[in-house]
DNA sequence: AAGTGGTCTAGACCACTTC
DNA sequence: AAGTGGTCTAGACCACTTC
């Protein structure tokens, strides 16, 4: 682990385990220099990670701070959430404060129901958005996630053909994603989504089991590996009352 | 401007006017430190700033490249979308690819409609929030926010009282972040926010000109400054389809 | 072996706040 | 005047890719 991701790391747990209260003054700059034998700008870098996670505020001049703490964590017990870097870790829900998320796929409590698992020439869009061209083929599957056996999210994605080799239907029922950083080893870097909110078509509503035409949180999204190479093309659909996202925004 | 700013600005520039198209290969940051005339510490920070936009994407040992486009600019045709950063700049619509938005209320096409506005305790959850005691007073105000007149977003929002002297109803009309930041001289920081997708009620349907039950996008949102202070509490709902929100996403 | 980007140092210099 | 965080330098060292 690089130097100002350990320091951010120690920092972050401080806070978590209450050693530092909202309000408090972190160490200074300088001190902190010298708890953790680094230099400033490896103090900074690891201020930047805090301040992104909407952790601590600095003040030139006076010092950096632990932000009041704004836990706003499953307001309305629906005992499910997707944060908003979710998609890298697969489906998540809600573990404990601050936004702090961990996968529970070994515990049985999360599953999944593939609708669609093909190889396709995609529509115009999806090649559009994937760069490549209508008639290279693609993996095309629809699923459904549910969440102790109750619907969340329904899926539809697709993924260059050329890029993942060998994905099989089986991959489907865990994470898609670790498949591909752990066994093809390419690193998910990055994605692009527009997020928006649409009312259940009656065929979404059935396998969602909900009623036609109740809100559903869309996420349309585009998967980029480190190289900036497109690998996934995706649209989801959240059932309203049992989803949502969260967001942290630097200005 | 800071250096590391100029530079990915000038960067950006180029990619949007063309003169680097995606797939091509940027200088090396050496070669780019010696024609800004910088270190290379200043040319990753600049480089940084791009990844986060998903412009660019490098790739140790053989480097940075610009990122194939992924034009997902108003592919609905809305006319109408919020931006990942959209709060701080008030209300905003598309104005070109690679999300670049404008703001263009000194254009007359977007007007407010203010169904409330006065001084209230506020609920305990907002006070929560806030940071507040719950017979602390705040601003609340409702509005409805039209482009070209058609109703695009309902906003119920509430401020401490304290934080913000001498509010004005009139501000409403215009951007109450500007008021904030240029009048007073609060510098905005950063916003948690939770989405979500809701139905209409029949009171928000009637303001929004739309049916009861329409998918909704919720935004529940709060607004800190710089020193880690929360000013703002707001929850707003936008016509499922007349608005989004687009955000990009570094893992 | 040569070239690439990423991390980190030790310290200069600056803007801002506090006293 | 002293203390705070923010930017930036010049360069070392490293991990990785390309040839």
């Amino acid at each position: 682990m690089l130097k100002y991701q350990a320091i951010a790391a120690d920092i972050q747990r401080s806070i978590e385990d209450g050693s530092l209260k909202p309000n408090d003054k972190l160490p200074t700059v300088v001190e902190l220099c010298q708890i953790y034998d680094v230099s400033k700008i490896t103090v900074k870098r690891a201020f930047d990670i805090l301040v992104e996670k909407g952790l601590i505020a600095s003040r030139r001049g006076s010092g950096t701070f632990v932000k009041s703490s704004q836990d706003m964590s499953d307001p309305r017990g629906t005992g499910a959430y997707i944060k908003g870097d979710a998609r890298t870790l697969g489906f998540t829900r809600s573990d404990r404060a601050r936004g702090f998320t961990v996968e529970h796929q070994d515990e049985g409590a999360i599953t999944s129901v593939v609708y669609d698992f093909s190889i396709v020439t995609p529509p115009e869009k999806v090649a559009r958005h994937l760069g490549i061209q209508p008639d290279d083929f693609t993996y095309h599957h629809c699923r459904v996630r549910c969440l102790d056996e109750r619907p969340i999210v329904i899926e539809s994605t697709y993924m260059p053909l050329d890029l993942i080799p060998g994905l099989k239907k089986s991959q489907l029922y865990k994470s898609v994603y670790s498949y591909i950083q752990e066994t093809l080893g390419y690193k998910i870097s990055s994605f692009h989504r527009i997020i928006r909110a649409v009312a259940a078509t009656e065929e979404e509503a059935e396998r969602l089991q909900t009623a036609p035409g109740t809100p559903l949180l869309e996420l349309e999204q585009i998967g980029f590996f480190d190289d900036g190479t497109a690998f996934e093309y995706s649209v989801s659909r959240n059932v309203g009352d049992r989803a949502e996202l969260r967001d942290v925004n630097v200005v």
